[in-house]
DNA sequence: GATCCACGGGAATACACGGATG
DNA sequence: CATCCGTGTATTCCCGTGGATC
């Protein structure tokens, strides 16, 4: 935090309450333990798992819709009850011998946005289901698979694994996916999550149910919004109507419409404000473009690519006339210390993975075109994010 | 000593244009 | 006129190296 913002907020301390409560809740990278209004689908969940209570396993299953309909907040809410729900029935079985109650799976989330080799799928299983830590270097990928398996093999019932934003690019893909699954023992069981429809997508072959999750309804969109800004704003920042307009720009999409409101709450913060304005909420959704990436897959970037981007969202419109151009201004940069080279191979592959985008410029001159760079996301979000991250 | 992976660096390839050539 | 070729950029591709960690 600079030294400014510090005694701009010891100035507002005496003016009242501050707009934004905590940045953390407000986050529309957040999930909430408790999503709203997805009751139906927490019981379509519940009903493919209900081996479970038996101590047995589910077959595989793939769970898809349109993105920003809860598929993410939803599953890892419920992943992680079930988790804490069967490790607390372990231990009863341990502890008692009277209750013959049978024993359930162990339950892990992936995303693979943030697991992207067969070295950290497996280390990240690995650790989720042993007691003890698993090294992260010197260790052969193929000797984490075998430990894997061996705790697997003792394991009363299995696991089941929830692996989300599949089929996204610089994700693992499919076909990996599958060899993956299939190093490890049967009693395994996945829950694949993505956008595709199943007859698209090679991976519905493997799997023996498909869970659709359809995008929010307007009104309970407006609810999804209203309990967030309740939840990370003061009292009464947010006025019902324009809660809805949100949600109308927002069309069944709760990321779309919960970065609107990140955006349009930062923005009323910075100008000194305690309420949320119609003007600020505009600006938000016009930041936004469509479609846009998910600011999780972009917080989930290797460190120096996120550095790259935090500079290049600070650049003016001429600045970033062509990749050269903007290549150079970023490696300029006192924060950066990368060569010009990888600057550029950077902003090339995030082209290529759709996190920014490349379009036609001025075609004046000798040579091939330059091309320019356009971001595909929220500059304001990502900017207040990251500096967050940063600070702490 | 083993292992993973982010970076660096540069070679290979693609593209646009204009002028030369058939 | 159609095609080829040379030059200057832009873009993609690939692999070696070294830091960090066990």
């Amino acid at each position: 935090m600079d030294i400014d913002a510090r005694i701009q907020r010891r100035q507002r301390r005496d003016e009242g309450p501050v707009l934004i409560q905590d940045y953390e809740t407000l986050s529309p990278v957040a999930h909430i333990d408790e999503p709203s209004n997805r009751g139906p689908v927490f019981e379509r969940l519940l009903d493919h798992l209900d081996p479970v209570f038996d101590g047995s396993l589910p077959p595989n299953a793939y769970v898809y819709g349109p993105a920003g309909g809860g598929k993410s907040a939803v599953v890892t809410a419920l992943f992680s009850h079930l988790d804490q729900f069967s490790a607390e029935q372990r231990s009863v079985i341990h502890t008692s011998t009277r209750v013959k109650s049978p024993s359930s799976p162990s339950f892990v989330y992936l995303d693979l946005r943030e697991t992207q080799t067969g070295f950290e799928f497996y280390h990240d299983v690995l650790d989720a289901l042993a007691d003890e830590s698993i090294p992260d270097h010197g260790i052969s990928t193929e000797r984490l698979r075998e430990r894997l398996q061996t705790e697997l093999d003792n394991s009363e019932v299995g696991v089941v694994i929830a692996v989300d934003h599949v089929d996204e690019p610089n994700t693992t893909d499919v076909a990996d996916l599958v060899d993956l699954f299939a190093g490890l023992p049967s009693n395994t069981s996945w829950l694949a999550i993505g956008r595709a429809e199943p007859q698209e997508i090679v991976l519905s072959e493997y799997t023996a149910r498909s869970i659709h999750v359809d995008s929010y309804q307007s009104q309970m969109l407006v609810d999804v919004v209203m309990t967030r800004a309740s939840e990370g704003l003061s009292q009464q920042a947010l006025r019902h109507d324009l809660a809805r307009e949100i949600a109308d720009w927002a069309d069944g999409n709760a990321y779309d419409a919960l970065a609107a409101l990140f955006i349009a709450a930062d923005r009323a913060n910075q100008a000194g404000r305690t309420q949320v304005t119609e003007r600020e909420i505009q600006t938000a959704c016009e930041e936004i473009p469509q479609p846009s990436v998910s600011l999780g897959r972009i917080l989930s970037l290797p460190p120096n690519k996120q550095l790259v981007l935090r500079e290049l969202v600070d650049l003016d419109e001429q600045q970033r006339r062509s990749v050269t151009v903007t290549t150079e201004a970023i490696s300029d940069a006192p924060t950066v210390d990368l060569t010009s080279g990888t600057v550029k191979r950077f902003l090339y592959e995030m082209a290529e993975i759709g996190i920014v985008e490349r379009v036609q410029g001025d075609s004046r001159g000798k040579g091939r075109p330059p091309s320019r760079i356009e971001l595909r996301f929220p500059p304001t979000a990502f900017r207040r994010l990251y500096d967050l991250k940063k600070e702490s």
